[in-house]
DNA sequence: CGTATTTCCGACTACAACGATCGGGATCTA
DNA sequence: TAGATCCCGATCGTTGTAGTCGGAAATACG
């Protein structure tokens, strides 16, 4: 799997959130743990990295819950990851090794481009497009 | 960093067995290890998986080495990659979770697949001719 | 006002993977 | 036979990941 399980919980979530954003939707972290059948202590860990990171917003006390700030076709799905996976950083380049390795950090920088482009042009409005699609294929199956 | 100690190793390994495979090169592993300022315990266990995965052939005792089985142009890095870090397998995909995660196994895979089309389109040779760019490039700064 | 609900914050733990080291055996050259 | 070199597997320390937990702050509601 690409992600971490951190980036798929944090995008699950997301994309629950992106499925009720016309009706101002909040939703609590317990509700998306249910039904996602994911720890809810972690999530909620997830939850509060996407907060900080300026995509969603939480609402305290009873009836509270998370809600998106932005519509689902604003959102980016690596402006998810870097948020979610942005924590670790300390970033490594051992300075300065062989010509050899050189050439692999090209390919590596050529790799992580590749990737960055598909995450920057997917956003949670077309993975919510997908789910849809996918919804009503099995839907389908069932006729 | 797109590529692990292991994966790295391996292949700044082969680029140099790759830049000496005209002239039927055998390289040590000690030698390499030095040239590239890696340890060398570490990376004969890389030099074995290759061999293991036919990509290498190893000559014991002394005069011994390592040799490029094929051509540099025919052993690509994607082959390369799957070698080295096939070892941990065990497949994962933890049993239809929900539509969401489903969602996002389809984009795994065409990152999956996205990375492995640059992996499967870059060959050793094209390593080669990238650090010799590089190193001309260098020698270019110093005139 | 008090209580229940919910998010917030940070510490803690268990486990696996990664990077690396090491001892000693097999094989080959000279 | 001696020494070089690859071969094989065990072991180890560090780090990151996934997950748990205790308790504080905020807020709705009666």
């Amino acid at each position: 799997m690409a992600f971490s399980a951190k980036t798929e919980y944090g995008l699950v979530a997301l994309v629950e959130l992106a499925s009720i954003h016309a009706s101002g939707g909040v939703l609590q972290v317990a509700e998306i743990a249910l039904r996602q059948n994911i720890p809810d202590r972690y999530l909620e860990q997830m939850l509060t990295s996407l907060r900080r990171g300026g995509i969603l917003r939480s609402i305290r006390g009873p009836k509270g819950g998370y809600q998106l700030l932005r519509t689902p076709a604003e959102v980016r799905v690596a402006d998810v990851v870097s948020c979610l996976e942005g924590e670790t950083s300390a970033r490594e380049s051992a300075g300065r090794q062989t010509p050899e390795f050189d050439v692999l950090d090209e390919l590596a920088a050529q790799l992580e481009s590749a990737r960055l482009k598909l995450l920057r042009s997917t956003t949670l409005q077309d993975l919510l497009d997908r789910r849809d699609a996918l919804l009503q294929a099995q839907a389908m199956y069932f006729i």
